[in-house]
DNA sequence: TGCTTTTAGGTGTCCGTGCAACGTTCTAAG
DNA sequence: CTTAGAACGTTGCACGGACACCTAAAAGCA
């Protein structure tokens, strides 16, 4: 393919990324569906419950917890309403900003979440963790630490991103 | 945290699974923002048209390409009505078997994938293969290979899946 | 051959999520 | 102190995708 060349990538670079694709995917998906079957508990509730309990206090502002549960705001809102309705977070208010709102674990939300987590930890173990070498972890969290670095550092402001890619504009190309 | 011991589960291969999550979820974005602003062509579609484009006489069952595309028969029938309406690809029937249908890229949208190919490519190249360590590619290629395998093995039935995990309720994966 | 079972694809319906717009509150400039 | 602008969270809306179910056709079994 001469695309391929034209900008400079190897048919073995491309293939890399589609397996990572792939793998991601399926590996959640698994997790996703054996976290349903046996707690009713959908993955982004789960990691959501997760990032709350590890939070001091067990709180975080909504804008902060979308962040990190790489949601929209708009989303999290929503997300959160259908926890608040099963008892398994709170909001509160926050009493130095009167915009900001927390998202607080309830001890009901703390227990699900512990009733969840070995599912979601063997799975973890067993469709990745399982499938490495010896080893392997190392190098594979060096490198996925330099992608997220580099990510969080050119999603500061995606404008340039898409300059530096050499987007001009609207127009299709010619 | 006692249950990662439980499961005997370090907290540095559980972030590393979080990471790769959060890496593979942001990149993908980056794409498919990057393809949808000056393409205005969603990621879903640019995989299908790159599945048509490779497959011989450009065309594929429906049934294979939604299995290739990691979508689900139904999500994929739409997603085709989607491409048909625009000219991109067409509806064939199958000789050999009066229930099948080809999905066959047109003229149109190769043109499409040809246009669009070089941003998603640069993007590929940017976000994610210029951070990698010349000859990390071959390692991660069969660590991945690896992740591929086995999961298209207990994908296979994925009963067995979760009955390995211990878990006694109804079958799972889709 | 006639019947059941499996497979291919499409349709009805629901759910989760993003974007744009809005009200409210905080912050900065004058 | 006033006022413009930014930040926080929510809401209206639309879209994409999944699940369950449906019909038509093929394969399997007697």
């Amino acid at each position: 393919m001469t695309l391929l060349r034209d900008e400079g990538l190897t048919i073995e670079e491309l293939a890399v990324w589609r397996m990572l694709q792939r793998v991601q995917v399926r590996i959640t998906r698994h997790l996703e569906s054996e976290l349903l079957v046996v707690h009713d508990l959908p993955l982004a509730s789960y990691d959501v419950l997760t990032q709350l309990a590890e939070a001091p206090g067990r709180r975080l502002r909504m804008n902060d917890l979308a962040e990190r549960v790489l949601l929209s705001r708009s989303g999290l809102t929503r997300l959160i309403d259908r926890l608040q309705r099963d008892g398994l977070v709170a909001r509160e208010a926050c009493e130095s900003d009167a915009r900001g709102l927390f998202a607080v674990l309830t001890d009901a939300g703390a227990e699900r979440l512990a009733d969840a987590t070995p599912i979601y930890l063997h799975g973890v173990r067993s469709h990745f963790l399982d499938r490495l070498e010896p080893g392997e972890i190392g190098h594979i969290r060096a490198m996925l630490a330099r992608l997220a670095d580099h990510d969080a550092a050119d999603s500061a402001d995606a404008a340039d991103a898409t300059d530096a890619a050499g987007i001009s504009g609207a127009t299709g190309a010619p």
